[in-house]
DNA sequence: CCGCATCCCTATAGATACTG
DNA sequence: CAGTATCTATAGGGATGCGG
């Protein structure tokens, strides 16, 4: 029986509680992984360039569920593999995410990668807004529905 | 003589790179103490609530100098102290603080300490913006002018 | 004093091997 | 395929040292 882990909050302050939850390398990029590439199996999170492993992909999953940031579902094909997706509370970390790949586009011109996501940021930041929502609905729409 | 750590890139990701310079528990509280507390120097770092560790804080501020985003001074009325401040890099963080507050404000509302900043949040977030580069400016025209 | 640097030790993060 | 177990590396807390 392991012994129940009280997540223990440093202050008061709403950015320490933010950090507690995800201030480590992986979990906001499983989180993107959700927002930007329309992943939505643990294989698929697996498959990103940054490579994290299978225990740390797992523990994260069970963070953010907990956190009520993703949900889950049972694939409708096969029970043995799931379907995570973003929460309203999840969906609302996308601002965040927007602000950060600003300050990227600005700070970080030497991403070759991203340049595609800084131009549509620097002319178009709510049509780029619009289509990450919209693609996220017609996801649930399919798979939720 | 040390080894020199090549800080390595894990993708071309704005959001990976990102993490990789901030993507821990501390190196975001510092900034925050800098934007929102008018802290400056290393022993008012050091009295923030979550008690960073010295040899944290002084990691950190190496990272922030080290990646453009705090620049430092010695103290006018003593050789012995500095004062960081933040670059025009850093300060243009603020915008993903404030969403990152946004977001707090709706999903963390039992954070008592932050209240007041949750309504100013809420009623007029641009006059919050002003005043957090205004108290910056006053700043910087007292120390750095 | 003040700003660190260093050391020691523990806790946690994370890579790899393995299992149901 | 989706995770767990095991092992190792790193982050971090706390005490202390040390130069300016």
């Amino acid at each position: 029986m392991p012994i129940e882990k009280t997540v223990q909050q440093r202050s008061q302050c709403v950015f320490s509680n933010a950090l507690d939850l995800f201030g480590d390398k992986w979990t906001l990029l499983v989180v993107r992984d959700l927002f930007f590439f329309n992943k939505h199996e643990y294989k698929e999170f697996l498959s990103s360039p940054e490579a994290i492993a299978t225990n740390i992909l797992s523990d994260r999953l069970k963070k953010l569920y907990a956190a009520g940031i993703i949900d889950e579902k049972i694939h409708p094909e096969n029970r043995s593999r799931k379907l995570y997706y973003l929460t309203t509370k999840g969906k609302d970390l996308l601002p965040i995410f927007l602000e950060l790949a600003k300050w990227g586009a600005k700070y970080m011109k030497d991403l070759p990668a991203m340049q595609n996501l800084y131009r549509k940021l620097g002319n178009d930041e709510k049509g780029l807004k619009a289509q990450v929502i919209a693609d996220i609905q017609k996801w649930e729409a399919e798979n939720l529905g």
